[in-house]
DNA sequence: CCAATAGTGTCTGTGAGACAGTATGCT
DNA sequence: AGCATACTGTCTCACAGACACTATTGG
């Protein structure tokens, strides 16, 4: 249960706030698999997108931002609007709010507020997983990077939410600089052929994607990368961010 | 100027209306050149891209479809949102709206209806020209079909939207069923080379044009078209849809 | 006949995909 | 040496793009 402090702290702000609109981000991380980053509620078994409102003067993308620094630290993510879910009912017509019954019930102003029809605006963003710190909101208990192949009960239409960001990223894949936004700094070519993999669900032959990786010219290679394993060392390798950048406007080919 | 009958209606229809939220349709045809529908604003010089608002209990798609109906009188039009704008001042700090002002201004709660911030959702449809039939609606005095080459001066920031929803209907030039839904019944080969032209804005060979749509294998060849010209005659060709279909939901391959 | 446009064929370069061959780090 | 993985090369097939050739309509 949130404090009188609280409550009144989040009443001042809720005033501030653009009715009947908000945004759901799907935040995606790469460590092996894809993670999305959920939120668990609190006084609920379900998960839920990290999202937000939008202030009265503020740009809609600017929501999104502000809600994914509250969520993850990060100011230089990659962020990219992708669909306004508009059903009437998004909530679906049997489900309660488990959280919202119980977390302000006792505020009228609060309570209606959460009562009222939204329209939510879906925004997708690529963060390095190791560079973000997770942050519960007020209406959640835990911040997590999830398994996108385990993704939990949600919230809501918030699955949709992540499918549709999901189709749309693999129609814009050659558009999208996720190499540079989800890899870390340095990585070997088959961390990089995981990402693609993951991201088309689907598995690519080993040399041709090398070929046609280095062919583009957008990577820099360093050092090998000594694991320990009894096997030939994999080389690092870097973006060329100007080269990846130019590519990634008119569209690196990848499908 | 509305007369007092119409005023209370217009009050009353408005009393149903989501806040805030509104949606504007770019409506494209093809008659060898790409139009967009557009309506000449009253008291302004000004043309708008037809919209509308939300029902309270209404899915944001429907609200699209309604607005194209009551401006084409089109049932079964093809309709896609494409992006939500959501700048804080949409209309631009200096510009005033003329039509609003003279019409309404007499109406406190329309006044206040039209003075609010607004996101708007931003929908593209593909229609047959000459099946449509354009109607005005209450803000402005005629509904026509411009060249997308010679579109005048529009509110707000209704420019970017259109110019927007261009570079989204490129990017997907192949997952959209443009050639059923802008051509007629039967069209000529040349037709349907003009309308890509028309919508990649670039010249194609017309030799590969023909060879490439055809072995794709989704038109049916008819009779010759005789145009009376001193050349040899076209062939008229037609959708099979149910291959259309299938090829545009996969993804058609012209780029 | 000619002019104009439509339809088809040919050549070349590029690139994707299958797969084989070579290289190297460690035990 | 042997294993496991990384890297590179080769072959084939398909197709895009440039362009030439043939066909047909009406003057």
């Amino acid at each position: 249960m949130l404090t009188k402090k609280q409550f009144a702290a989040l009443e001042k702000e809720s005033r501030n706030w653009l009715p009947g609109h908000s945004i759901d981000c799907v935040v995606l991380g790469f460590d092996g698999k894809l993670r999305v980053l959920l939120l668990k509620r609190v006084h609920s078994d379900k998960w839920a997108l990290p999202g937000g409102f939008i202030n009265k003067n503020e740009h809609l993308d600017d929501a999104a931002r502000r809600a994914l620094k509250d969520r993850t630290g990060l100011k230089t993510i990659y962020l990219s609007q992708f669909h306004t879910f508009g059903a009437f009912e998004r909530r679906g017509k049997t489900e309660v709010d488990k959280t919202i019954q119980q977390l302000v019930s006792l505020n009228q102003h609060l309570a209606n507020w959460f009562s009222q029809r939204f329209l939510t605006t879906g925004y997708f963003a690529f963060a390095e997983i190791n560079k973000a710190h997770p942050e519960p909101d007020f209406l959640s208990e835990k911040c997590e990077w999830v398994d996108l192949e385990k993704i939990p009960e949600l919230i809501f239409d918030h699955r949709d939410i992540i499918q549709k960001s999901l189709d749309y990223i693999r129609l814009r894949i050659n558009f999208l600089p996720f190499g540079k936004t989800l890899l870390g700094k340095k990585f070997t070519m088959s961390e990089l052929q995981k990402l693609y993999e993951s991201i088309l669900n689907k598995e690519l032959d080993r040399g041709n994607f090398q070929k046609k990786i280095l062919k583009m010219n957008f990577l820099y290679r360093h050092d090998k990368l000594l694991t320990g394993a009894a096997n030939k060392a994999p080389y690092l390798y870097s973006f060329n961010k100007k080269r990846y950048d130019e590519l990634t406007k008119e569209g690196i080919g990848y499908i």
